[in-house]
DNA sequence: GCACGGTCG
DNA sequence: CAAAACGACCGTGCT
């Protein structure tokens, strides 16, 4: 028999958050009514088993107009944010467990029950009403039953006619008479003055009804009698006010409201991203079908895999057309120097796995051609770490086709590191053992036993194929194949190209900087002590503090959490007291560049070849840029001269070659002329003027001649400020300025370009109603504090939305040039290779022959990338290192 | 492992 | 009023 559960949505969120202590997700988002309610909800559905259910909300966004759920305070009063908040959580929650919603415009919930419980009475089905408002009492009958939550929403006492007999003595319908003469001050119902819920109830058992007791007021006596017959009409009114309305025009039918059990691969990320962990425990006992088996691990004998050996290789051989899935265990985060830990090769049917010293070997020759064979696809998890990592146990790797990190990433790129189990987990596939349990972390890492790690990859193989079909479905209605199939995972070969290469380091003169630098740094740590009469380490923060602040008196400037603040910033700012400052910053950006720049680059040093190999991080990033570690090759010093020196290491690997660079010119601020469309910063592009020029200009209202250097400057400021998501405050301390005087920069500002302003509210907006926000192609960040109540995150979530499509564009479109270049070097077989990118810039390493093409081939690649309504521009040049390409 | 500070785009 | 520019990596000190 079908059994309706019928929930008042307004009524049980508020509820639950009043009952409910905070609770925050890490990010700082309030989601205790939505944990309230939720736990309400499996546990009806356990104990009810439904098979429909409906969450009736009150039109309108977030205003409650319904007065019901209020009595609980018994007053009126708005809605907090930190429960606003939540309503699209919950709607986002109920839309992931397959429960049908409703609410329609000028009508409240309460509405919606009594017209779908009459319907239901019509029909002869059974309906459980969900709701913390007694007024609903009167809809009780054989039929509907009412749950009434007490205590909040954890407990539920079930009404039905004999149990509204029971508490009242009154029939269902008799619940509009109860409220018509006690009224209810929060739902604004007058009543009668001097009838509580006793008298009322003492009176209805005499007469039944409202209009009966007005027929015969004449037998009642003194101050009873008096207030009943002057409030006469207040008392019918007030009946007519508690009576719910059931004619409302539904569109929604029975079928809508069908629910076949919660659905295991959209419920359970959901619950994890609102970080419900006791929830997400108790969900196997709800989901239905395949759910049910989700919590386990697929047994070892299912996996059918094989260890291969010399003997049994041949079996291996005859697979390898059926191969659709692989995995490279590694160990190790530096993949140029990885370990490899063991390698699984899978077919839907059976699984191998294969040491990698027999792949090594002569007898593994067939195997190792299929893993060079481009033309071969390969399917995996983080295929540019595995191609790293064979590359230098002397396996060739090509033909990657489906990387499940990369989608992974795509899917939600400020996901941190989704792991193979978590993304099983977020699929709702059975579980895998953590990594971290079966080999331990950190120093106590352990390659366990071959059986256990056979399995454990072979679980990790199985769990990849289920994970692609997810991934191919969700990249697909997300319109993100393009971005993978044809930028990210051709990219993903072409950095593993760039990093094998590596860029040659010219250690000796990298020593002899060193030597420098030491030399003036002992010159001043002599210096420091002196004028501060004591030695201490200048490099501990605290220490400093204590002889600046305490010991020499000087002004505290900033505070830090922990302290005294001794950055840059303040140390600027206290030059003038004292001369010790100077000497302290200098000797931190000679530190600076002695530690991280010498030091730390010459352990970088491959001894073999004499280079460095980054390795860029394609699924880091949260707009789409790469980023660059061991070394980390996108933050080399240029700014000041002393740091500058440190590129003139970075030299060609072959003699008589050269170092070419090429950088987009104001990439960002164009991309932002593109997507907003403002027709003063595009025909500033197309005219190629100087931009922070001509925004003084138009800020100021002055001509290009009256421009000085500090207009110029705050211009800059405020195009920096525009791209980063502008805040008055920001602009203030960049320019040291109080902040009125930024605010009404930014007015100028947005006064003269309107597109811009435009785009910015019209990106947040967006944000706000989608959750998330778009690069030009289709790269997706989605921003859960975009609604919070939170200033501080909301805010922050705000200025992503508007920086994110700009700086994520300018990512996809170098992406793109580095796609097209890779592809131009080949068709003009060209010796030159592309060794480094860094946000903007693309760096090469050029034969003498090819400088003259190479010049004009390069920036061309990079301008036409992608067409914009403004132009791209690129600048080059070239030197004999990386110093002297500028 | 976190806090701080500094380097880049 | 609050609190603040966007995105990264890495070395040192200290718990």
């Amino acid at each position: 028999m079908d059994k309706l559960i019928l929930i008042d949505g307004n009524g049980i969120i508020y509820r639950a958050f009043f009952a409910m202590p905070p609770l925050t997700n890490s990010s700082g988002v309030h989601t205790n009514a939505v944990y309230g309610f939720t736990n309400m909800l499996l546990r009806l559905i356990e104990e009810e088993k439904p098979t429909h259910i409906l969450v009736a909300f009150d039109a309108g966004k977030v205003t409650f107009r319904h007065e019901g759920y209020q009595d609980y305070k018994g007053t009126r009063q708005k809605t907090p944010p930190e429960l606003s908040e939540q309503f699209p959580l919950m709607k986002e929650l109920l839309q992931a467990f397959g429960i049908a919603q409703y609410e329609l415009e000028g009508y409240e919930a309460d509405d919606i029950i009594g017209t779908v419980t009459k319907l239901a009475e019509q029909e002869n089905r059974q309906v459980i009403v969900v709701t913390g408002d007694k007024d609903m009492l009167q809809l009780a009958s054989d039929h509907i039953k009412i749950a009434l939550t007490r205590k909040g929403v954890t407990e539920i006492e079930m009404y039905g006619p004999e149990q509204v007999m029971e508490r009242y003595g009154l029939t269902p319908s008799q619940i509009t008479d109860l409220k018509g003469l006690m009224g209810d001050t929060s739902d604004n119902i007058p009543g009668v003055p001097g009838v509580g819920e006793k008298t009322a109830l003492k009176l209805l058992h005499q007469y039944g009804s409202v209009e009966e007791l007005l027929a015969h007021t004449d037998e009642l006596k003194g101050k009873l009698k008096e207030n009943i017959e002057t409030h006469a009409e207040s008392a019918r009114m007030s009946k007519q006010l508690a009576t719910i309305y059931r004619d409302v025009p539904l569109t929604q039918t029975w079928e809508h409201m069908k629910f076949s059990g919660l659905q295991a691969d959209t419920a359970v990320p959901a619950l994890r991203k609102l970080e419900f962990k006791s929830l997400l425990e108790r969900l196997s006992l709800v989901t239905s079908g395949e759910a049910e088996v989700s919590e386990q691990d697929i047994p070892a004998e299912e996996l059918n895999v094989k260890i291969v050996t010399e003997q049994n290789m041949h079996e291996l051989e005859g697979a390898l057309s059926q191969i659709d899935v692989l995995h490279v265990e590694t160990h190790g985060d530096n993949p140029h120097q990885a370990s490899i830990v063991g390698i699984i090769m899978s077919s839907p049917e059976e699984q191998f796995y294969i040491p990698i010293e027999l792949l090594k070997s002569d007898s593994g020759r067939k195997v190792a051609e299929w893993f060079a064979d481009s033309k071969i696809s390969k399917r995996g998890y983080d295929l540019h770490r595995t191609d790293l990592a064979l590359h230098w146990h002397g396996i060739t790797f090509a033909g990657a086709s489906f990387d499940v990190q990369l989608a992974a990433y795509l899917l939600d790129p400020t996901e941190a590191n989704q792991e193979i189990s978590d993304l099983a987990r977020k699929y709702g596939l059975p579980s895998l053992p953590l990594d971290e349990d079966v080999f331990g972390k950190g120093a106590k890492y352990k390659v366990p036993s071959e059986d256990v790690l056979t399995v454990h990859l072979a679980r990790k193989a199985a769990a990849l194929r289920k994970i692609i079909s997810k991934q191919e479905e969700e990249l697909r209605s997300n319109e993100m194949n393009r971005l993978f199939y044809d930028m990210e995972m051709p990219l993903s070969r072409i950095l593993a190209d760039m990093e094998k290469q590596g860029i040659s380091v010219h250690k000796d003169d990298l020593r002899a900087l060193g030597k420098e630098f030491e030399e003036q740094l002992d010159k001043l740590v002599q210096q420091i002590y002196e004028i501060a009469e004591t030695e201490f380490n200048i490099n501990s923060p605290k220490q400093l503090g204590e002889i600046l602040f305490d010991k020499l008196g000087l002004p505290v400037i900033k505070k830090t959490k922990t302290g005294y603040s001794t950055d840059a910033e303040v140390l600027e700012k206290l030059a003038p007291y004292h001369d010790i400052v100077q000497f302290i910053l200098q000797y931190r950006q000679l530190a600076k560049l002695q530690s991280t720049y010498v030091e730390g680059l010459l352990k970088e040093i491959r001894p073999e070849t004499g280079k460095v190999h980054t390795y860029y991080r394609q699924t880091i990033a949260a707009t789409g840029r790469l980023s660059s570690q061991f070394p980390n090759l996108q933050n080399i010093p240029i700014r000041l001269e002393e740091g500058r020196k440190i590129r003139k290491v970075f030299v060609p690997s072959e003699p008589g070659w050269y170092i070419l660079a090429a950088d987009y010119s104001q990439i960002e601020l164009r991309v932002l002329a593109h997507i907003s469309d403002d027709e003063r910063l595009k025909e500033a592009f197309l005219h190629d003027m100087d931009i922070h020029t001509k925004t003084a200009m138009d800020v100021f209202g002055v001509k290009a001649e009256e421009v000085d250097a500090n207009m110029r400057r705050s211009a800059k400021a405020v195009n920096f400020g525009i791209v980063y998501g502008i805040s008055d405050y920001g602009l203030s301390q960049n320019l040291n300025i109080p902040r009125k005087e930024a605010a009404r920069f930014i007015e100028q500002y947005f006064e003269v370009f309107q597109g811009v302003r435009r785009y910015m509210d019209e990106i947040v907006k967006e944000a706000k109603r989608d959750g998330y926000v778009k690069t030009l192609l289709e790269r997706r960040r989605y921003l859960p504090d975009i609604n919070a109540s939170n200033f501080n995150l909301r805010s922050f979530a705000e200025r992503t939305a508007m920086n994110t499509p700009i700086q994520g564009t300018a990512a996809d479109i170098i992406k793109l040039a580095m796609i097209q270049m890779d592809q131009a070097l080949q068709d003009h077989r060209l010796k030159s290779r592309m060794l480094l990118q860094v946000h903007d810039e693309l760096v090469f390493e050029v034969p003498e022959d090819e400088l003259e093409t190479m010049k004009k081939l390069v920036p061309e690649t990079m301008e036409k990338a992608l067409p914009l309504s403004v132009p791209l521009k690129a600048e080059v040049s070239y030197g004999v290192n990386w110093y002297e390409a500028k």
